[in-house]
DNA sequence: GCATGTCAAGTTGTG
DNA sequence: CACAACTTGACATGC
């Protein structure tokens, strides 16, 4: 099982910078392209330094910022990476995470955020939705990310009317988005067994969040889900990749949605220990519940 | 300096 | 019907 922490450290000198577009609004097109250039250039020399932390660590897979080029989309103040003044220091720092990344066996994936949403009936937000996923995959082959991970989306009163959206969107995106694209089973809306279907289709993997599937159930058991999850993984030639967490306010009253701090280990299914897999933690307590999960799995093997 | 409100975007569910 | 949750800062502003 191989661990991976989600985008932030709490006790590593590693912070990502970002800016707002109303803040780039109030600068003349220079002054935008130099300030974004100077968050660009620290946010991956930043990188750097998560990857040699997360190897110090002994950590095996590091999900990346999606504003790791902020604002790079938005209609008013976005740019691409040949428009920076460092574009090149820039592109040279990728290659050194793309080689670092590779000699230690770092997987490295992305996770897009709630507005990408590729079953919307509105065609602007799948049209934006397809214009980030694209940015993400640009960085992603530019460091050598494998995954761009995101929900099915919303439902709107007819959740086979929004697969049949999602299917048509997906299967017609271009071949750098849709070679590194995944789906998650999420916590409200759509199930593994949702999703499945969907994803054998098409050939993309799925994403098992045991978390959601726990919050939002569908009658497969984590067994199945992470047998039928795998083989969409087995079928590409790819490792399986799971979500795990644990519930800030327990399983068993108040909303077990909002994640704990740490993993309590009772919520690590049996059936992954030992399994080839990558599993990202969603803890609030970033690496050292990273940390403190392979501990506790390293002596629980002893 | 330090505290506080704000920040592009979508959708669902709750009060 | 309005607003928080998702997930979470970091930045900008104002004292």
């Amino acid at each position: 099982m191989r661990l991976g922490l989600c985008c932030l450290f709490i006790n590593e000198p590693v912070s990502f910078r970002t800016t707002t577009a109303k803040a780039l609004s109030a600068l003349d097109r220079d002054d935008q392209l130099h300030k974004l250039s100077c968050i660009c250039h620290d946010n991956a020399r930043n990188l750097c330094l998560a990857l040699e932390a997360a190897q110090r660590l002994g950590i095996g897979a590091f999900r990346i910022m999606s504003p790791l080029f902020p604002r790079m989309t938005h209609p008013d103040v976005g740019y691409s990476l040949g428009d920076l003044p460092d574009g090149d220091a820039i592109i040279h720092l990728f290659g050194a995470i793309r080689s670092f990344a590779v000699q230690h066996d770092i997987r490295l994936s992305f996770h897009p955020d709630q507005f990408v949403v590729l079953s919307s009936p509105h065609s602007t937000v799948v049209a934006n939705s397809i214009q980030e996923l694209e940015y993400q995959s640009q960085l992603a082959e530019a460091v050598g990310a494998d995954v761009i991970n995101i929900h099915g989306g919303g439902v709107y009163g007819d959740k086979s009317a929004a697969l049949q959206r999602l299917s048509r969107v997906v299967s017609a995106l271009p071949e750098s988005v849709r070679s590194r694209l995944t789906l998650e089973n999420d916590d409200t809306s759509y199930t593994v067994r949702d999703l499945l279907p969907v994803c054998q289709q098409l050939s993309i993997p799925l994403v098992y969040d045991v978390h959601h599937h726990r919050c939002n159930p569908d009658g497969l058991s984590v067994e199945e889900a992470t047998r039928l999850a795998g083989e969409t993984w087995r079928r590409v030639g790819r490792e399986q990749y799971c979500h795990l967490s644990s519930p800030k306010a327990g399983w068993g009253s108040g909303n077990p949605k909002p994640h704990a701090d740490y993993i309590d280990l009772a919520d690590v299914p049996e059936c992954w220990r030992g399994r080839e897999m990558t599993v990202d933690v969603e803890a609030k307590a970033k690496e050292r519940a990273v940390v403190r999960l392979m501990e506790y799995l390293g002596r629980e093997r002893t």
